[in-house]
RNA sequence: GCCGGUGUGGCGGAAUGGUAGACGCAGCGGAUUCAAAAUCCGCCGAUGGCAACAUCGUGUCGGUUCGAGUCCGACCACCGGUACCA
């Protein structure tokens, strides 16, 4: 007998698969599958997360090869990004280089793993073949009028003179100068993807097999909702203020206007006033995140200046400045009602502003006002509110009647308007970094903004750039710039920003379809291939990639790269749980510091730091990420136990939506396993010609029972419910007493039911019981329905719902039949003391429940 | 702050509104062995009991139901996202 050997037939069977292309897709009459997960970036190691998420789309994709589709699979990187320009500050080197060094090692060690990837279509997004195609797919959606530029605010560090990313700031400071973060404005290019809101909104009743959550997660992020956009107009006769609102209910309740700092009046008093400039500095200080400007410390400032209230032309309020409004929603300017509304009512009791509720008493109205409470109440919009005497508009509703009521009131007298607002902002896609796609335009003194010629993509990135200083290397690169204009001719210059590298990831999956093609995609290539069946990936990717990705598809069949049918691109989503692992973090002179696993030593509840005995912070479960050095590398799983231990673990001990804390032990018992299929194998001769009664039969049931749930299992990722039937079945296999023949039978089956778990052992046992050809691909198994079902059934009878007995009788037997057996039961009668029950409840083949 | 999710034995987890804890890990006991490794068999939520069995038990509190881990409401803790991390 043999020994489970693993680094001698892992090789040899992906030796195999590559000699036969198993895994090279090409167009044919064969109904197609695209599984795609996301790909990922070129961090330098493929961490458990990496194997987590492919080796579960790789099950997918062997088990579709296996129902017949022809099966697309590729693989590629999103290899721009910010670590790739951290690396070269730190070390000197090249992103270039450095981006594809870490390739070149992912990608040995992704190999060992069996994946059935087509890795001849694999390219980068940094590959010049490849942004120069996006270059072409932005000129021709700046042509569309889907691309534009405005102001937008960005994180400015004062010290480094840069532009900071969200990540890049901490509480507030600069990750490297630690000086205090200023918001400003920069001109920026913009996608219009809010001119889809509402089509990507109502398409998203369409995605069947995505996940509801991610759709409530998108719907939200949209954020669609029906208000009222109206001006408040100046005392002093100058321009009136617009604002929009979700509430004009309760505008009888506002206490002041509050317009941002980069509010064009703002901007004016500003140049006037000293005290006004020192203030808008002020308030600009901090980050652009949502979080930042809502947990922040609110500031205002006092213009003196009033406006009307519209109902009340007597009524004025004064106008502030406050550091929590952002000029890129809405107006960049409120009206701050503080009785219903938490924020402005800590605004209000703060600079002392009067608090008015505009209810005069209603079920839900707590007895304490918000004035005294510091707690504002918000009008359901689905219940009746009695409101002041005030309102014009009656004084019972709804809060939804009332806002209604309170447009209709500023339609008919002219000083507002009802207005459907969303959330959704339009994509800035700008960046002002090196290690991106540059965005193909030249800026020229008499022309302006004028878009690349396309013959003249793609605009490569200049190799020779330094970053010893801060900043984007493109600005100050000696002649990058310098080009001519493609309208004029005259010497112009080259934008220097990049783009986002979301825009690398919004269309990736399409190219995939033909991904050396002179043009951005090939239509009869797409119209194949698209969409994809199934996109795995992480929960991260829920809003911001996907909804990208949404916009881009419609962009790109707006300007003929995709056809119609692929507008929504993933037909069914699945997204996985993170590996997580704990971080390790201490502190020095304000910064955090982050260490390595392996640098720390555990003693019980605390951690210390294994050179110099410092304690320090365990943050117990979080995301693996580089920057916060939790990543666990797989490699010595591999190395140590090889790649079907290491996929068939990934998936069998938890649901594969769920997050997990990874830890390494269990990998020994799933080699055990592994090691035991093969020795059942190896052991078969030794099994009887003949068996004894039934045998056979039973060992047929539990075949052909493992054959429908492993395959209801991979047809709803139940993979690690699918592994434990597997489980099952191997044990069955092992203890039956079955003939030679049905036993063989059997590991045949249970082989095919393995191969996308642990392609390679399959194949092995394939091999070895004389299957023909590949494992890979063979015709799945289909369960005997005959064999599905038994001839008796085994019923819990409850008491009052708590389980007291149970009886075994024929699947066919009545209703009445069950009932008088049941009555007659022992420890029923004895619950019963001699009575009738109240009621006596039977679930055909399920459960009895005798209410008593 | 806001949006979304998760919470079940010592651990990972299973369970179309129908026997809570499948399967696996760890642990305990046994067989085999000169001994070990490997392998095989058994036990394994808590409390009480020799046992049969009883009571309690799915983050907390409440509700719907003959019956709730599952549905509804409120809360707590943790995780993800929050538009320049990818």
């Amino acid at each position: 007998m043999s020994r489970y050997a693993p680094n001698e037939i892992e090789p040899k069977w992906q030796a195999a698969w590559d000699e036969a292309g198993t895994f090279r897709a090409e167009m044919s009459d064969k109904p197609k599958y695209y599984v795609l997960e996301m790909f990922p970036y070129p961090s330098g190691r493929i961490h458990i997360g990496h194997v987590r998420n492919y080796t579960m789309g790789d099950v997918i994709a062997r088990y579709k090869m296996a129902r017949g589709f022809n099966v697309l699979h590729p693989m590629g990187w999103d290899a721009f990004g910010m670590p790739a320009e951290n690396a070269a500050m730190a070390s000197g080197g090249h992103p270039k280089d450095w981006t594809y060094q870490n390739i070149a090692d992912m990608k040995a060690q992704m190999k060992p793993l069996g994946w059935s990837l087509d890795w001849t279509r694999e390219f980068a997004t940094c590959d010049p073949e490849y942004y120069g195609q996006q270059q072409a797919l932005f000129l021709d959606m700046l042509e569309a009028g889907l691309v534009y530029r405005k102001n937008a605010v960005v994180n400015w560090d004062p010290v480094d003179m840069t532009v900071l990313a969200n990540e890049q700031v901490v509480d507030g400071k600069g990750w490297r100068s630690n000086a205090e973060v200023e918001r400003r404005e920069l001109t920026q290019w913009f996608f219009r993807i809010s001119d889809y809101s509402e089509e990507l909104l109502e398409a998203i009743d369409s995605l069947d097999d995505w996940p509801a959550k991610v759709k409530l997660m998108q719907a939200n992020w949209i954020g669609k909702s029906r208000g009222l956009r109206m001006g408040f107009e100046r005392v002093d006769g100058g321009e009136a203020i617009e604002v929009f609102t979700t509430r004009p209910d309760t505008l009888m309740g506002a206490s002041f206007v509050g317009i941002s700092p980069d509010h064009p009046l703002a901007k004016a008093l500003a140049e006037e006033r000293p005290e006004v400039a020192a203030f808008n500095a002020e308030a600009r200080k901090g980050g652009t995140t949502e979080e930042a400007l809502e947990t922040g410390e609110k500031l205002g400032f006092d213009t003196g200046l009033k406006v009307r209230h519209p109902l009340d032309p007597s009524w004025e309020l004064p106008v502030w400045i406050a550091n929590f409004i952002l000029m890129d929603y809405g107006t960049g300017a409120i009206f701050g009602c503080p009785a219903h509304d938490q924020r402005d009512l800590d605004f209000c009791r703060k600079y002392d502003l009067p608090v008015t509720s505009t209810f005069v008493s209603m079920t839900e109205v707590p007895s304490v006002s918000p004035a005294l409470s510091g707690v504002a109440f918000v009008p359901p919009k689905t219940e009746t509110v009695r409101w002041t005497e005030s309102f014009n508009w009656g004084e019972i509703a709804t809060g939804e009647e009332a806002i209604a009521a309170a447009i209709e009131l500023a339609e008919r007298d002219g000083w507002g308007r009802g207005v459907t607002q969303y959330r959704l902002r339009d994509w800035g896609l700008s960046r002002q970094r090196y290690w991106g796609c540059p965005i193909p335009v030249v800026h020229c003194e008499a022309c302006g903004v004028v878009p690349e010629r396309k013959e003249n993509l793609p605009i490569r990135l200049p190799e020779d750039v330094s970053f010893d200083v801060p900043g984007n290397p493109l600005d100050r690169h000696p002649t990058w710039r310098d080009c001519a204009c493609p309208a004029c001719g005259a010497p112009a210059k080259r934008e220097t920003d990049t783009m986002d590298t979301f825009v690398d990831s919004s269309w990736y999956f399409a190219r995939f379809t033909a991904p050396r093609a002179e043009t951005p995609t090939e239509m009869e290539a797409a119209s194949y291939w698209m969409n994809v069946d199934q996109y795995i990936g992480g929960i991260e990717h829920a809003i911001l990639h996907l909804l990208y990705s949404r916009f881009f598809a419609r962009a790109m069949e707006k300007t003929g790269h995709l056809p119609a049918s692929a507008i929504e691109p993933f037909n069914a989503l699945f997204t996985q749980g993170m590996v997580t692992h704990a971080i390790y973090k201490t502190e020095e002179a304000g910064r955090a510091i982050y260490h390595f696993p392996e640098e720390v030593e555990l003693q019980g509840d605390r951690a210390v730091l294994k050179a110099t005995g410092q304690e320090v912070e365990v943050i117990p479960s979080a995301k693996m990420s580089k920057s916060k050095r939790n990543v666990v590398d797989p490699d010595d799983i591999v190395a140590r136990y090889g790649a079907d231990t290491a996929r068939w673990f990934v998936l069998s001990d938890s649901p594969p939506e769920r997050d997990v804390e990874w830890t390494a032990a269990g990998a020994d018992a799933t080699q055990k396993h592994l090691a035991r299929v093969w020795r059942i194998v190896s052991e078969l001769p030794e099994a009887p010609e003949a068996a004894p009664q039934g045998a056979d039969e039973a060992l047929a049931k539990a075949v052909h029972r493992t054959i429908h749930d492993v395959t209801m299992g991979l047809e709803s990722f139940g993979f690690n419910a699918a592994i434990a039937k597997l489980y099952g079945l191997t044990g069955a296999i092992q203890k039956s007493g079955a003939s030679r023949a049905a036993k063989t039978e059997a590991a045949r089956t249970l082989a095919q039911l393995m191969s996308p778990f642990t392609p390679h052992l399959a194949e092995e046992i394939w091999a070895e019981l004389g299957g023909e050809g590949l494992i890979t691909g063979a015709p799945w198994p289909v369960a005997d329905e005959a064999l599905l079902t038994d001839d008796s059934v085994t019923l819990p009878i409850q008491v009052n719902g708590k389980r007291r007995a149970e009886i075994t009788v024929p699947k066919e037997m009545g209703k009445d039949e069950i009932e008088a057996l049941v009555l007659q039961h022992e420890a029923v009668q004895s619950h019963l003391n001699g009575g009738a029950p109240k009621k006596l409840i039977v679930v055909p083949g399920r459960i009895v429940n005798v209410v008593v």
